[in-house]
DNA sequence: GGATCGATCGGCT
DNA sequence: GCCGATCGATCCG
């Protein structure tokens, strides 16, 4: 399967947005590879969109969504989490697409690894003993912050570029979703103004249980 | 199945 | 100081 290239970034965001579902994004940690099929994203475009980390401008945390397209964006929220992104557009214009849930496809088995830490307690312990197999795969990755643990995709990737030939981090194409099958919608828990509350920026696969809601 | 609430901390109105 | 592109546990029906 062939890695996506710098141009299918450069383009348009909602495009980029739209035809990224069905392609693989693939983590490669300790020689395993780690992937699942992108099921749903959603677009953050330009400095007026209220519902953008770029709505404010440049900062140091958002930096990188004003760089090249093709490379990661990636940022820690409610002081737990963390959210990938991909850079899209052209170079100094603030835009990028939210990965927001995955269909787990190569190394389940690590991704359920990195979604179960040691348990802290005997408490815990019990808890997962009771699920048995741990998390399930409908779980496992059907969330930003969800897909992010299980790929370990922390602030080291942000800013990394995915068009490298040495990355860690990538996309590679694989299913064309047919129009019939993508569903449309306003992004989930943005503030905002009217603009940014009602843009139908959210694209997801109808149907997909990995999706992160229906 | 859906609603609600607490956790936890970096970055900024 | 305050709030956030969230998650998981827990409650209720």
């Amino acid at each position: 399967m062939s890695r996506l290239s710098r141009d299918f970034f450069v383009r348009d965001t909602l495009t980029v947005a739209r035809e990224l579902l069905g392609q693989r994004l693939i983590r490669v940690l300790n020689g395993q590879r780690l992937s699942g099929r992108v099921v749903e994203v959603e677009a953050y475009i330009g400095e007026d969109d209220q519902a953008s980390h770029a709505r404010c401008g440049r900062t140091e945390r958002n930096i990188a969504m004003f760089g090249p397209p093709g490379h990661a964006y990636v940022y820690f929220i409610y002081g737990m989490h963390h959210c990938f992104n991909v850079v899209t557009g052209r170079e100094g214009y603030p835009a990028a697409v939210l990965i927001r849930a995955l269909e787990p496809l190569e190394g389940i088995k690590a991704m359920r690894a990195l979604r179960s830490p040691e348990p802290a307690c005997p408490e815990h312990s019990r808890r997962a003993e009771g699920r048995r197999g741990g998390v399930p795969d409908v779980r496992l990755t059907s969330g930003p912050a969800r897909l992010c643990q299980a790929l370990e995709i922390d602030r080291r990737f942000d800013g990394a570029d995915l068009c490298a030939p040495d990355a860690l981090l990538f996309i590679e194409e694989d299913c064309v979703v047919p129009n019939d099958a993508v569903a449309t919608g306003p992004r989930v828990g943005v503030r905002g103004d009217v603009a940014a509350l009602s843009a139908p920026w959210r694209f997801y696969i109808r149907g997909s249980r990995h999706a992160s809601r229906q």
